[in-house]
DNA sequence: CTGAAAGCGCTTACAG
DNA sequence: CTGAAAGCGCTTACAG
């Protein structure tokens, strides 16, 4: 048994730095740094043999001094509340796919919808990162536009911001009016709006799909009514089945759904499915959602997709354009959603 | 219109340094140092002067900074090949939160499932962060074992790795294994292995599934089938669905599925139901998976669950402890899966 | 085309 | 309990 280890495995790892590269080439660090970097102008010959002796010593650059000089670590910080939340996790992905294809890592951070997590990150700058990604869930839309000029940020969800930051935007209300007009349209009259909020006002982004419900209620000349909204206390399965089971037992009368969280519709499908009723003869279903499930479920779901690929390729481009320019105008971006029609509604005339 | 801008919003932003505090207050850096470390002894008095100085003039350490002398950045990587392969999201999910509530942040970098970027996260070290945590999928275990001593680096997933690294592994061998045993227990005697592979010896996750389909097999005293296995080019429920009806279209005689991801048996399940075929009274079915639709299928669906909690945890205990200690012994960590019954199978008797 | 020097913002020994 | 100096590994002007 070696009681002494050699030194490279004990305390720090030996490390191979520009110094030594230069070092063994017989130039000067300069000279590595702008091979390494493609800087100014190098002899084709010393490119060659700084080239060899980095891959021979295995030479990588140290981000982290790198960044402490340019100020650019090429990384961005995504804060999302979790994965789990309505299309957060097929929206990170396509910005961990796109960053990545353009050498940009992404540090994710959870804020859990958390106020104050959410407010340290945008303090924060993102920490080790350039920028920050943010979608912000707690933080009102007045407490935004309140908060001290921030490093680059751009913030994205189904909110439109006013404050000091660059957005991108998922137009929720402008979709769910047009969903609800789809089911009027299709011969609904009393649509009920599932995982909505009873009271306007908020700004998060149950109440703006309930304003759209409101706007196209209004447009088509028909009145609110509380009972046919239903708050559930989260957006699963579960929730969505004892809500529809419940307003089914109430004898309310309704023949159509619009389902704010996919989830919420498949428990109401469910529940449905339960009471024998028939879907979309007796009650038509739309809900937002970006899953694969909405093909496979029986019937298959109309759904109000994000395009969460554009939001992702926006939010990126604002950042990355933010952090080499500095100052510029803000810029916010709407991006539509899109309505897929499926077999949960009665297919157009 | 202003032609100048005012420095502070022209090039890099204003920032404050240790040094402005230290200033500030009229101490050096390294009593600021110190009291922001919490190393050190510091006056009580100097301690609360520099807290106040911090809080006015918005004083945040430079990570960057810090990091090169320390060589710790409070960060890992977590190298999988997409949140949308296998368990990866809700492990990423379960990643995500455990090192948030330690303070470590996390870079997620998606490898795509390719080998020249599974190999470079490797020989990367991370990049800016302290370790690595990667699911190889397409780098053979030979090449692993045969890698140049890395950086602080964990593999996870189904694969047990003897090379020069950490790792936790998934019983996927054992899990299979299990679960036919379950289908034979409960009156199965020919039973189908959706998204195997009929050629033993590889080391993907569906190799090493297949492996305990074989085990358990030869266990009963049966005989390998090439027929009931069911290669699949991906593992969507387009794939399930297509691979079921053509085995429902031969004529081969069977009463049980093992599928070896999730979406395959809900296509699976679609496939039978068209067919008319009762599942569980006519086919029993079995999925490895996580989701929450298996609860919700009809029949609800009998899943082979791994602990991506647990994997997350003991993971990310071993990068700690490796980039914390740099020399100890490898550990290597095996992680149960659970069997969790629903209606797909037949109740026990 | 290349080098020597200064400096990025912090921490780490080493003195007091 | 506190300070002055050196240094982490790189880049950025500035000279040649």
């Amino acid at each position: 048994m070696p009681v002494n280890e050699p030194k490279s495995s004990r305390g720090r790892p030996t490390v191979v730095r520009m110094r030594d590269v230069a070092a063994a080439v017989g130039v000067s660090v300069k000279t590595v740094s702008n091979v390494v970097n493609a800087t100014g102008q190098v002899n084709e010959a010393t490119v060659r043999a700084v080239r060899v002796a980095v891959e021979e010593l295995g030479y990588r650059p140290n981000p982290l001094a790198r960044g402490l000089n340019s100020r650019a670590t090429d990384t961005v910080t995504l804060a999302l509340p979790g994965l789990g939340y309505g299309y957060c996790a097929p929206l990170a992905a396509a910005v961990f796919d796109l960053a990545e294809a353009e050498g940009i890592s992404v540090v994710m951070e959870p804020t859990g919808g958390d106020r104050e997590r959410e407010l340290e990150v945008l303090r924060n700058r993102g920490g080790l990162s350039d920028g920050v990604l943010l979608m912000p869930t707690a933080i009102t839309a007045r407490e935004l536009k309140a908060l001290p000029s921030p490093g680059p940020a751009v913030l994205l969800g189904s909110r439109r911001v006013e404050g000091p930051f660059d957005s991108v935007a998922s137009q929720d209300t402008v979709a769910a009016e047009a969903a609800v007009r789809l089911l009027l349209d299709r011969g609904a009259s009393r649509v009920v709006l599932l995982g909505g909020e009873r009271k306007a006002g908020g700004d998060t982004a149950a109440a703006l799909r309930t304003d759209g419900y409101r706007r196209a209620l209004t447009a088509a000349g028909q009145k609110f009514v509380p009972a046919l909204v239903l708050e559930t206390p989260r957006s699963s399965r579960d929730d969505g089945q004892a809500a529809m089971a419940q307003l089914l037992g109430s004898e309310t009368p309704f023949d159509a759904v619009l389902a704010l969280e996919e989830p919420l519709a498949h428990g109401a499908l469910h529940a449905l499915r339960r009471a024998g009723r028939d879907v979309p003869g007796q009650v038509q279903v739309v809900a937002f959602g970006n899953d694969e499930d909405a093909e496979y479920s029986s019937p298959s779901l109309t759904t109000v997709q994000a395009d969460v690929t554009t939001m992702a390729r926006r939010a990126l481009d604002q950042l990355t354009a933010r952090v080499r320019e500095g100052a510029r105008p803000r810029s916010h971006v709407e991006v539509p959603l899109t309505i897929i029609e499926r077999e949960s509604t009665i297919s157009h005339a």
